[in-house]
DNA sequence: AGTTATACCCGGACGC
DNA sequence: TGCGTCCGGGTATAAC
């Protein structure tokens, strides 16, 4: 599933495919991915332009020439390719935008969308947000005042989009692994020690995976070699009943506050 | 502040 | 091949 490292390596490669590139048509099949009505939405796209693609946890921002924002969320499941007619995916399409020769596909959106907003728009929704994980002046000092106070366990307060944004399901198993914490311990009951550790794992993990190209299961395009590329590193993540790659115990699959866990119950304390 | 429940959504995998 | 069934899971919201 689409978290920030996925995220992140969408950005990286989608920029130098569409960054300046002219709309020249766009189809929805979908109408609900879109928050305004399709026509509108095709009209405002044709002869427009992206000029940049930032991102803001696990969203992606497109910044048109004219100066909208589309914020896409893929949220379960939903990807992007990039190709033709020739070599395009055999899925269902919701949303496509024409670049000439070229397309951007938009597959899986069942609760995924792509929402035109304006900049300030796009301001009020993001403040919501927790703080960016691995933004420069996110810092220990500024970690630890964030998980100030909260009581819930490491897994639920991991993938709460309003402490900290972008990790979702996967990289909070990914990330307790990392720092030999279980899922399940009391954000309080940390130790300034296993709080440091928290903090190193998180940037740590996050980082592996964007360099990796996170966890996908479809490339990007044609010859993509990077999309996907972190599948074979995640730690326990899917992983139950496997060994253990620090100690060799199988790993563990347990329901916490009914989401899926995995990890490893002999070397994570 | 935490915890729990519920709705949202539908492609595609799977079973017969 | 064809048709019916059911799962997945981040997020918003509400109730306690």
């Amino acid at each position: 599933m689409p978290e920030l490292p996925e995220m992140e390596t969408y950005r990286q490669q989608l920029a130098p495919l569409i960054q300046g590139v002219p709309i020249t048509g766009v189809e929805v099949t979908r109408p609900k991915s879109l928050n305004v009505e399709p026509e509108q939405f095709a009209q405002l796209l044709r002869g427009n332009r992206i000029l940049q693609i930032n991102r803001r946890a696990k969203h992606l921002l497109f910044i048109l020439a004219t100066g909208e924002l589309l914020v896409l969320h893929l949220m379960l499941g939903g990807w992007m390719y990039v190709g033709s007619d020739e070599d395009k995916p055999d899925r269902t399409f919701q949303v496509t935008i024409h670049f000439g020769a070229k397309s951007l596909y938009f597959i899986g959106l069942r609760l995924g969308y792509l929402h035109v907003h304006l900049p300030e728009e796009a301001e009020a929704i993001f403040k919501k947000l927790g703080p960016e994980p691995l933004q420069a002046d996110f810092t220990f000092e500024r970690f630890r005042q964030t998980l100030q106070g909260k009581r819930g366990n490491l897994k639920v307060t991991l993938v709460d989009q309003s402490v900290i944004s972008g990790i979702g399901n996967c990289y909070s198993d990914e990330i307790c692994f990392y720092a030999q914490l279980l899922p399940t311990r009391k954000i309080n009951d940390l130790s300034e020690e296993e709080l440091q550790r928290l903090y190193q794992s998180m940037r740590t993990v996050l980082l592996e995976a964007i360099r990796y190209g996170g966890y996908m299961e479809s490339p990007l395009y044609a010859g993509d070699r990077l999309t996907g590329g972190f599948d074979s590193r995640c730690r326990v993540y899917d992983r139950e009943g496997e060994p253990c790659v620090r100690c060799g115990h199988p790993l563990v699959f347990e329901e916490v506050s009914s989401r899926k866990c995995f990890y490893c119950a002999n070397c994570q304390a």
